[in-house]
DNA sequence: AACTATTTATAAGA
DNA sequence: TTCTTATAAATAGTT
């Protein structure tokens, strides 16, 4: 990012690595706290280093953040009142997770026959919603892929084979959904993706 | 940090504070991708806008993470003295359903930033088989729901009436089910046609 | 750690 | 929301 661009894949050399990780760490932590100052955000960072040390950042409490994501059952039996059934933490989350277990067959379209029509509208709602944010964001990525793609092309050789690069993903992309073109933001190429195209396009 | 240089507090400006909020949430996104991929770190970032909405990311199971510092919540919480085959089940299933969670949320469109462009493509196609799955119980049971209806009307009035109500369904209703393979979009609101033609009806 | 030449990120404005 | 652009910040390679 300085006296040359670098490519967004691991560091080979462990030094310049151990330097690098130092320098973005900071970076990175001073980011999340001025995001978190700037615009009121509750943010939970960690971060482990590659031989297992711990850094982290949070704005708040990182369980409550979790808790809040549902990314943690709830296991709050301890306010209830005695004289209840008590549940066991255990029975209470495997009840969750057969809930969750329900809407997901829900929305994959399974088990409909107990639902009513309300339900099932807001069922279909939602599925719309999940499905153009879906497209959306595939389509985004793929137009970055495309930008990599090219730009790896224009570095290699001539404009011909960018051509045919171009043809090449186009005539693979499923969604028509136009994106927004956004040509401003920097490539940011999901590796897997990346080398699946450069592979197709035999780099 | 651009036109002008700012202070990191809070800004005011509701609208400002979004725009910023959008903004850096996206470069430090970004930052921490780079970051796991270029040192092979492991990172876990959680962002809450002050809204409540959630945007997350980490390079691997946040649960994973967690578990490695110690940062999950102990199991105190059994009614009865949890037994070394109670715990480790315990791990597992809150293992299992932090994942029905995360596939919930990828569902519902949301935290799609971490898939790359199979999974996305993946995730599209379950959506729109489940999305489609759904439309067609909800127009099953809403064609046995104007069944019922005709058949009132036939009890209550004459042929007349029955006639009209069979043409404004008919020119009202049931269009959707045809977005199956492709991504067009489709906003489709067959949704208040039920409560439409029962106003109509004057049920 | 410090130093810079560059690349990135981004605050305002449109 | 998106894009543009002038400028502030971050940082890769070097010392």
């Amino acid at each position: 990012m300085t006296r040359q661009k670098i490519q967004i894949k691991k560091i080979d050399n462990i030094a310049a690595r151990q330097v690098t990780f130092s320098k973005r760490r900071r970076g990175l932590f001073k980011k999340a706290h001025e995001l978190a100052t700037l615009c009121d955000a509750d943010i939970a960072l960690i971060v482990f280093s590659a031989s297992g040390k711990l850094f982290d950042y949070s704005s708040s409490s990182m369980l409550e953040l979790l808790r809040r994501h549902n990314m943690l059952p709830e296991l709050n039996n301890f306010s209830q009142p005695p004289s209840q059934l008590e549940k066991s933490a255990y029975v209470k989350l495997t009840e969750e997770f057969a809930a969750k277990t329900k809407e997901l067959r829900h929305m994959k379209g399974e088990e409909l026959q107990g639902l009513g029509i309300e339900e099932l509208k807001q069922l279909e709602k939602l599925l719309e919603i999940g499905l153009n944010r879906v497209i959306e964001t595939k389509d985004e990525k793929f137009l970055k892929e495309i930008g990599a793609v090219k730009e790896k092309i224009e570095t290699l050789n001539g404009d011909q084979q960018e051509q045919q690069a171009v043809a090449v993903v186009g005539g693979n992309s499923l969604g028509s959904k136009s994106n927004t073109s956004n040509s401003s933001s920097s490539t940011n190429p999901n590796s897997q993706d990346y080398d699946d195209i450069s592979l197709k396009l035999g780099l």
